[in-house]
DNA sequence: CACTCGCTCGCCGTTTTCGGACGTGGTCAT
DNA sequence: ATGACCACGTCCGAAAACGGCGAGCGAGTG
């Protein structure tokens, strides 16, 4: 495996992580959360490759910008990555369960384990864990800490998505 | 091969069992353990060769002494020789491990060959085998019985190595 | 009565921990 | 020579613990 590029993005919610090679999006970490945020020691810094993915990021946080197109690269188990690439279905300013997506992934009693897998999203913000939560609708966690998803719901809700804004309860 | 000399120094420990010639210490034994702690039928009794030899050690349990300086004579096959100088080099209040000494001779894989060697040290304390312990930290196994390992590491610990205190896991 | 709140319990993939089975190199006893 | 010891270390598989859950139940309230 060689090693990973990463740079840093500004943002509403503090300097973000963003690490990949020159392919590919591999890694966003936050700077609040429990995780650690640093880069991996093995990382370099390399600014350019990542120019897309700031731009996007930056109309994101900007209200331009309501789904992302970029190459993403996803390591994990098979459960995980089903998990993952399902979140970029969630449509923006929208939210569901963690039963919902159990269900829409055929196992319907796989809520707790759809948490899990959603606690080890590699890459929030653009695979949009933050927009899903407990059946009675309480945020229940993420990785960059409840207010950091309390805040992008907000945002969300507030740039306004393109009218299906089915919120629960 | 002349007969041998031996005396009884008083320690923490209990009384250890000191054995030599004129020139050279041979031999150091525990009250407890598994092996015998009696002198050889052919020993004899004399306090007087080693009366450096207890001021060392009754300075190193007072905490004043943190390296022997004697005369020692080992009887051993090359490995086993090779391994008890080896010990010599681990500095007071530090430890390694069985494998990390084999790589250190040069056979990876002969930890367990070291610890074999480790156990037929004939001068404990003065080459300091207790420094030795298991990959995970375990102590695995101590000629004088395992408590008497603990209690030279704990002291070791106390008095306090100079610096390099390298602790493994 | 509803209705809510709090608790318990089953659920499922992941992670961690634990224990046992090797491989291994030198020594000793046959 | 040959083979059985070991003061080890590594790997692999099983088992248990751990969550970013959700449903069901019973006890309090207006």
């Amino acid at each position: 495996m060689t090693a990973l590029l990463y740079t840093r993005v500004a943002s509403p919610l503090g300097p973000l992580l963003v690490a990949g090679d020159e392919t590919a999006l591999h890694v966003v970490r936050f700077p609040s959360g429990r995780k650690a945020f640093g880069p991996e020691p093995s990382w370099r810094r390399a600014d350019v490759p990542f120019r897309e993915a700031e731009r996007q990021l930056e109309a994101y946080f900007g209200g331009e910008l309501r789904g992302f197109e970029l190459p993403l690269h996803l390591t994990g188990t098979a459960f995980q990555k089903s998990v993952w690439t399902r979140l970029a279905t969630i449509p923006f300013g929208a939210t569901t369960t963690y039963g919902e997506l159990a269900r829409a992934l055929g196992s319907p009693k796989a809520s707790r384990a759809v948490g899990l897998a959603n606690g080890s999203n590699p890459l929030p913000i653009i695979l949009p864990c933050h927009r899903v939560v407990g059946a009675d609708g309480s945020l229940t966690g993420f990785g960059g800490g409840l207010e950091a998803k309390a805040l992008l719901l907000a945002h969300e809700a507030r740039v306004g998505g393109c009218g299906a804004q089915l919120r629960l309860i």
